[in-house]
DNA sequence: CATACGTGGCT
DNA sequence: TAGCCAAGTAT
């Protein structure tokens, strides 16, 4: 299953080489890395804190993830802490992060390993894993058990490219990408070598201005040799987002907020949410309230999400009813506290300084 | 293979 | 500033 069979190249061998050698002087300094060619001790907590990591990462940055690592490793030291927590408790510290699947199969992957009595080691079991995929099973694999793996995310997509002069539009060239890869990938200190390839990516070979002078790879860059780096990897043209309007309501009792729970695994499914009147990246909401009362307007937040523009009218009123369906009146004083998602997050502050 | 799924920072 | 982009996964 796994196509990592290539043989690593005397060429391959020079590039794997060279890269870990510039990684031994450069590597950044994180939380959840081990010093460049030390091994993680062997023990339960870096598996942990390595798959944390890598989930969090996945479409985030490092200057976004630290924070969240930092309270995660805090208020759950271990796997099993983790697994034993209620799931409206990480949702709620995930809050903020985006991608909430992340945080749901989170949870359930906590309990299968606190099942399992611990991470599995090989990149096949750690493949079937909720929320691991092809690249973090790999990465996986690759950092915290020290195997050998290919791991390809965007950085390795874009130095891969540029390194081979791959000229094919993703995602079609996803394929040579992964060929190429694995034969610069080494047998030992592949995890190293995955995240010198990350950290070259973030720092040498970005996306827009690579800074081609101070490249380790440089004279056997390829794309470079041709001209034109920057250029790769080509990507397929973006699709417009439509413009969504929505409404959410802000329900106050006796210095309290009345709080959702979203539903399912769609759009911020799972989280602490104001009501609203259905709105979705698909369609405008109705614009009826939850509940009849004299509803002042607060204002208008903008949210961008992955595929649809938002533009939410903020409305909020009193009541001295219950609103139908689950929820919660939740103290207005700590709603920091109620983990809500940025888009209500940001309501909320729109309220909280109008209202 | 295409689409749904967040957010904040950078250009 | 509007758009692009970041250590992808699930369906």
């Amino acid at each position: 299953m796994p196509c990592h069979t290539a043989r690593v190249t005397s060429m391959g061998d020079a590039i794997s080489s060279t890269l870990l050698d510039w990684y031994d002087k450069h590597a950044r300094a994180l939380p959840w890395r081990s010093p460049p060619g030390e091994a993680l001790p062997d023990d339960d907590a870096w598996p942990y804190r390595v798959w944390l990591s890598e989930v969090m990462l996945q479409q985030t940055t490092v200057a976004a993830v630290k924070p969240y690592f930092e309270k995660f490793t805090r208020i759950w030291p271990s796997v099993k802490d983790l697994a034993t927590a209620p799931e409206h408790e990480v949702m709620a510290a995930w809050a903020g992060l985006g991608y909430y699947s992340r945080a749901r199969n989170l949870v359930k992957c906590a309990r299968e390993v606190a099942r399992r009595g611990g991470f599995p080691k090989t990149e096949a079991e750690l493949r079937e894993l909720p929320g691991l995929g092809t690249y973090t099973a790999a990465a996986i694999a690759a950092i915290a058990f020290d195997s050998r793996a290919v791991v390809v995310d965007a950085n390795v997509e874009r130095v891969v490219s540029r390194l081979f002069n791959i000229t094919d539009p993703l995602p079609a060239s996803r394929k040579a990408i992964k060929e190429k890869a694995a034969t610069v990938t080494p047998e030992d200190r592949s995890g190293d070598f995955a995240q010198a390839m990350m950290d070259l990516g973030s720092s040498i070979c970005t996306s827009k201005s690579p800074r081609c002078l101070l490249c380790p790879l440089q004279v056997n860059c390829e794309g470079l040799r041709a001209g034109e780096p920057e250029r790769l990897p080509v990507k397929p043209p973006k699709k417009a987002k439509p413009e969504r309007k929505g409404t959410a309501y802000w329900i106050e009792r006796d210095e309290h907020v009345w709080l959702v729970t979203r539903e399912g695994t769609g759009m911020l499914g799972g989280m602490r949410a104001l009501p609203d009147d259905g709105w979705s990246a698909r369609e405008d909401g109705s614009g009826k309230p939850p509940i009849a009362a004299d509803w002042q307007d607060a204002g208008t937040v903008r949210h961008t999400f992955t595929h649809a523009h938002l533009a939410l009218t903020v409305k909020y009123g009193r009541t001295v009813s219950v609103p139908d369906g689950k929820g919660d009146w939740w103290p207005v004083s700590e709603i920091e506290a109620a983990g809500l998602p940025t888009l209500f997050a940001k309501a909320a502050r729109t309220v909280l300084s109008r209202g």
